[in-house]
RNA sequence: GGCGCGGUGGCAGAGCGGUUGAAUGCACCGGUCUUGAAAACCGGCGGGCCCGUGAGGGUCUCGUGAGUUCGAAUCUCACCCGCGCCGCCA
């Protein structure tokens, strides 16, 4: 959530900000934001002064009655004051209902290293490794996965449906191998904490990293209980915090967690459906921190570079790309997307996004800090960056790593994890 | 799922419907003392919002929401959460 205290003085520079974003809607809410805050201060003025005057009142009442004076007339007039108070009190709750819903509506202000444009105007910053070359067209990850019995999707279409991937021996095993290749890297190189979190998490929660109200669509829900499925760990790890005000020496927290992922994927059906691109549900790796606000920039470059020493000890090719402006998430204001080399299917593929929210969710969590003891609490920053997710892995290992005689050659890290530095045909 | 008890400030823990934003202790901050530290003593010390350049003033906040009342941390109702016992299940 944006601070609306910070834009009231110069609207119009916070609304330049948001235009960068492109995003016609979103610049209408928060003019209507603006709007409804306005007349919302002119009520609560009223409000705090009718109260202000039935306090004093009623103190007076009260030495009155105890003095034993006669206060049946006070009492019939301070009736009716109330009354009159508690209308307005009605419009001024219907004017902070409206406004908070219109503001939690509002995305984040781009960060000014950010490129103006949208997605077309994504910056590559640079790349890593080079591309293999093949003598044979390579094939994609789904004729080889089916071939090596990595994954059966036809029999994960008839148990849940389209998108929930079924991983059958060699790849079920890749899958728990690449779990703790990562996990171990993150906690014992990059200085992490391991957590598990609930896989389910409430609508504060949701809404306190930005999924809620926005992106309801994008969600499951057990609707009988209100609950979500995470779309991604960052919202139940960022939640950990929520409604707390940490330690200064505790900053930065980091914290990883490895999760499986649920998205409805709304309104991209039948987009890259094929294979492991695009799934309902999949499993990842996420690094998440918690920082005083003049390190965040720092601890971005470090998450990122963090994200990509996956993808490095993976020995995979990768580009790094700074979205723009227009194509930065909702709460993000900057984002590095990890694009993977799938030669198979000739493109790149995000592995990973690595984001720095600002104040943003941390306003909306409510997560602060005491920059000193005995200060003024003060709202942290929140990054997080996936590292990393695992289909697009899977698809990257697959396609760079085969072979003419149909088997697949496993990067060296993680050959202690799956038992094998093949992948092999079943005979 | 049933019955019982309970949710108060960073923590612990008081609180007859009327200067209770809330006793007290711990923690924390400032100071005195000390060569230094500890102890002791003195003072300060929740958070949000609004107005104000500032000093400061106002308002809300005792799990959440509604209600009773001139006035609610204190009374009523609903909901949420926690604990205990029973039931059910692993």
């Amino acid at each position: 959530m944006i601070d609306i205290r910070a834009v009231r003085p110069d609207p119009g520079v916070a609304r330049a900000a948001l235009a960068r974003r492109g995003d016609e809607a979103a610049l209408a809410q928060f003019d209507r934001a603006m709007e409804l805050d306005a007349r919302r201060l002119a009520v609560l003025a009223e409000v705090e002064q009718l109260r202000a005057e039935r306090n004093e009142a009623s103190r007076v009442f009260g030495q009155r009655k105890q003095a034993g004076e006669d206060v049946g007339g006070l009492q019939q007039e301070l009736g009716e004051r109330a009354a009159t108070l508690k209308s307005l009190e009605e419009d001024l709750r219907e004017f902070e209902a409206l406004c908070e819903s219109h503001l939690l509506a509002v995305p984040n202000f781009p960060h000014r290293a950010a490129p103006d444009g949208d997605a077309s105007a994504n910056r590559v910053v640079r790349t890593w490794g080079t591309p293999r070359s093949f003598d044979t067209p390579p094939r994609p990850h789904w004729e080889l996965g089916e071939a090596l019995g990595l994954f059966d999707l036809a029999r994960g279409t008839k148990v849940a449906g389209s998108g929930f991937p079924l991983f059958t021996g060699p790849g079920a095993r890749l899958v728990r191998g690449l779990a703790n290749f990562m996990l171990d890297l993150h906690t014992t190189e990059h200085g992490y904490t391991e957590v598990q979190p609930p896989l389910l998490v409430n609508e504060a929660s949701a809404r306190g990293t930005g999924q809620l109200p926005k992106f309801q669509d994008d969600l499951y829900m057990a609707e009988r209980d209100a609950l979500y499925l995470l779309p991604t760990s960052e919202v139940p790890v960022t939640n950990i915090y929520r409604d707390e005000i940490l330690d200064a020496a505790a900053l930065p927290i980091a914290m990883t967690a490895y999760t499986p992922c649920f998205r409805r994927e709304a309104g991209s059906h039948g987009k890259d459906t094929r294979g492991l691109i695009r799934v309902h549900q999949f499993d990842k790796v996420e690094l998440v921190r918690i920082c005083r606000p003049e390190d965040s920039e720092a601890q971005h470059a470090l998450i990122t570079a963090q994200a990509e020493t996956v993808l490095q000890r993976l020995e995979l090719p990768y580009r790094v790309l700074e979205l723009a402006a227009g194509d930065t998430g909702f709460a993000s204001a900057h984002t590095y997307d990890l694009e993977l080399w799938a030669p198979g299917l000739d493109t790149w593929l995000e592995a990973s996004s690595a984001s720095t929210f600002t104040d943003f969710q941390a306003r909306r969590a409510n997560i602060r800090y005491r920059p000193t003891p005995g200060a003024k609490p003060e709202f942290v920053h929140t990054l997080n960056a996936s590292g990393v997710a695992f289909p697009r892995t899977i698809i990257a290992i697959l396609e760079n790593g085969q072979e003419a005689d149909g088997s697949v050659r496993l990067p060296a890290a993680l050959v202690p994890y799956v038992g094998t530095d093949r992948l092999v045909p079943a005979a």
